[in-house]
DNA sequence: CAGGATCCTATCCGATACTG
DNA sequence: CAGTATCGGATAGGATCCTG
């Protein structure tokens, strides 16, 4: 760090530095905002679901970038994943707490976009 | 649309259908959480920056990123960019009124990753 | 100072095939 | 059912050079 001053302009209170430093907020956030990490946060939000199940809600979605996504956020303990050694196997996904609480300000962010969005003729 | 059921499971309220469909929120909230445009937007929160001033806000964006960011902000209508046609040219960025009201809950995010994450010892 | 143009690399991501 | 492994095309992203 050679300089300490940053956003100290006008900055409220200067809470976090994470734009400088590779401090590990910065990988969660990432992966928080990733394509598909987001919607999967979302859909979770809606209760626990297996992975067929998040599939079909996520529509788009391939099976690869939702297991991706599902590691990801398992590693940052935002989702949690219970295999159920059933035959066929089950494995359900759900938020953590911490995956609640992130999820509150990203159902937020949805909501305010979705419906400031849809400006009647913008082509 | 061949199926119009979906997360009908467990959500209380099916306010937005952005799963399935190519709704132009999902492309706006992609914007809105890409790599850097997390941070610029958060960055500006702070005040209005010039280009240099963001640059050097959001250590590790490179300017390609940067004006590419940007430019996909401003075209969201999250971001507005100001020219001063002087020389040196001065050209200046802030958030609109749905770039703040969209870093809100952002800024609310970042908050809540930032002070769960440091959990003292867990290298 | 603010960025566009170019080149090249890293990674994302989908399709396919295969496993427990 | 719930994945992993691998390949190849598409895209993101950095470095550099150049312009108004």
């Amino acid at each position: 760090m050679t300089e300490g001053q940053q956003l100290t302009r006008t900055v409220p209170q200067p809470r976090y530095e994470v734009f400088h430093t590779d401090c590990p907020a910065r990988g969660v956030l990432d992966h928080v905002t990733s394509k598909w990490g987001v919607w999967v946060l979302i859909a979770l939000r809606g209760g626990d679901l297996r992975f067929h199940e998040l599939r079909e809600s996520i529509r788009g979605i391939s099976e690869k970038m939702l297991a991706q996504s599902l590691r990801a956020l398992v590693r940052d303990d935002l989702v949690w994943r219970q295999v159920e050694p059933t035959t066929p196997p089950q494995v359900t996904y759900g938020l953590t707490e911490f995956g609640r609480d992130v999820g509150g300000p990203l159902t937020d962010l949805l909501d305010r976009v979705t419906r400031r969005l849809p400006p009647p003729g913008t082509p």
